[in-house]
DNA sequence: CGAAATCTTGAGTATAATCAAAAACGGTGG
DNA sequence: CCACCGTTTTTGATTATACTCAAGATTTCG
C-alpha cells in the first residue's frame, strides 16, 4: 500500500497555485464546476449546504492536510459548498494534472478514491451523530473526531489543541442552535470533560470525553490498509 | 466516459456469486473485513449503524442496480452495517476480481470511484435533511429521493412505485420517532402530496412534493459526466 | 480604543419523543 | 376460505429536548 519513490515524487512535481484566504470566505460553491481541486495546507475549512429556509448544515470540517473537494475530479456538478473558517492557506491543483496523475499511478490514484471513502464513512458517522445522538452526546463525538484527525497530522499535543470553529459553527455542524450549543459546552465543562477558553481545547479524560460522545474512531480510518 | 465495448464486457464476465437473501437480515456487519462487495440486483437494503444506546440510524438505502459496499474495495474495515429491508436478490463479487477488472480497465476504475462519489454525495445530503428540515420536509425529500432513484432505473411509472420500507426504517432513516413519522405521513396525504399505501407511493402532484422537501436532484448526478 | 463578532443568560414556546394500547394488515396453515 | 398470529400502523396523552427571541456581557480585531 505505501506509494512508491516514484509516485511520492509524482505528487511533489505537481503544479500547485498557492493562495492565502481569509477566514469565512466561500472557496467553492453548489452548482459550480470546477476545473481544479483544492489541497488544505493551513487552517480549517468547512462543506456545506443551504435550506431553501436559509439554513446551513455543514456536513464536514476539514483540517491541513485534506484535499476537501476532490470529489469534483469525478462529478461536473458541485452539489455542496466549501468555505474557509479561519483564515486558510491552500493550493490549487488542475483537474489534468490529477487525472494525469492517476493515470500513471494506480497506486496513486486508488489512495485518492481510498481518501474520498473516508469522507463518506464521515458523512456517514455524522448522520448518524445528528439523528440518534441528543446534544450532549453529539457535540462530544464530533469534538473526539476534531481531537483525533488533528493528533494524527500532529496538531495535537496532549489532548490540547487550536480549534478556530465558533459555537455557531458548531451549531450548523450539530444540527443544533448556538443557544443550545452555548448550553451544552457549559455542561461538558461543568463535567470536567473539556476545558475551552477561545480556540483552545483541552481534554483532561479522553475515556470520559469518547464515552460521552459514544465515539469509536473506526470509522477514520487512520490505520492503514495493510498489503495484501 | 461512456465505457467501450471491450470494458462492458469485462463486467460481463466478473464471477458472481448470486444469492437470495431474506428481508430484514445483516448482509455485512460494522467491524466485519470483507473480502467480496455486494452488488444487489432485486430489493431494498440499507446502510446503518447502532449507537451505544442501541439506536439504529440509516445512512442510505440502496435499490435494484446499487453496489453499497463498494467502499469495503479500499477500506480494511467496515465502519456500517448493511441489511436488507425487503427479500433481495445479491451477487458477491471478491474484491480480486474487482481490483483485477480496476487494473485493466482503468475507465472502469473510475466510474467505479464515481459511484462512491456519488453515495457520498447523498450521505451530504442526509446531513443536511436531518440537521436542518423539520419532519414534514424532512420526509417529504427523503421520498423525492427515492422516487427519482427508483425512475432513473425504470422502477416508477408515472409517479408510482413500489417501496418496501416500513414507517420504523422511515423513522430510523429520518432520525425521527416512528410515531412522528406516521404522524407526519397522515400529514402529507391530508395535503395531497402523497398516496400511500401498503407498500404503494404515488405522488399526485410532484412539483408539490418536491417543494415540500425542498428537493433538488443534482446531488444524485443522474446526468453522466460529458468527456471532456 | 471602539466596533463587530461571539458568547452568555433568561423566559416562553414548539417540535418531536415516549409510553401505552388499540386497530388494521399480511401471511400462514388448517 | 377463514382463523390466527405477528407485524405494522394508528391514536391519545404526557413529557422532554431543543428552539426562538431578546438583551446583555465579553472577547477579538482592526
Amino acid at each position: 500500500m505505501a506509494l512508491s519513490q516514484d509516485d511520492r515524487q509524482a505528487i511533489l512535481d505537481l503544479p500547485l497555485q498557492l493562495t492565502t484566504l481569509p477566514a469565512h470566505q466561500d472557496i467553492v460553491r453548489e452548482g459550480d464546476r470546477p476545473t481544479r481541486c483544492c489541497a488544505l495546507l493551513d487552517g480549517f475549512a468547512a462543506m456545506f449546504k443551504v435550506t431553501a429556509e436559509g439554513k446551513r448544515q455543514i456536513t464536514a470540517f476539514y483540517i491541513p492536510g485534506d484535499i476537501p473537494d476532490l470529489q469534483s475530479l469525478h462529478l461536473e456538478v458541485l452539489d455542496t459548498s466549501l468555505g474557509t473558517l479561519s483564515r486558510c492557506k491552500v493550493g490549487f491543483i488542475q483537474h489534468e494534472a490529477l487525472q494525469e496523475l492517476c493515470d500513471r499511478h494506480p497506486r496513486i490514484a486508488n489512495a485518492m478514491w481510498r481518501e474520498t471513502l473516508i469522507d463518506a464513512a464521515i458523512f456517514r458517522d455524522w448522520t448518524a451523530n445528528i439523528g440518534r445522538r441528543e446534544a450532549y452526546g453529539r457535540i462530544a463525538h464530533i469534538l473526539c473526531e476534531l481531537i483525533v484527525r488533528l493528533q494524527a497530522v500532529g496538531l495535537t499535543q496532549d489532548h490540547v489543541c487550536k480549534i478556530p470553529i465558533t459555537q455557531n459553527e458548531f451549531a450548523d455542524a450539530t444540527g443544533l442552535s448556538s443557544v443550545h450549543v452555548n448550553r451544552v459546552l457549559q455542561a461538558l465543562r461543568a463535567d470536567g470533560l473539556i476545558v475551552l477558553r477561545g480556540n483552545t481545547l483541552q481534554v483532561p479524560d479522553w475515556e470520559k470525553l469518547k464515552k460521552a460522545g459514544d465515539f469509536d474512531p473506526t470509522y477514520l480510518h487512520l490505520q492503514r490498509k495493510k498489503a495484501a
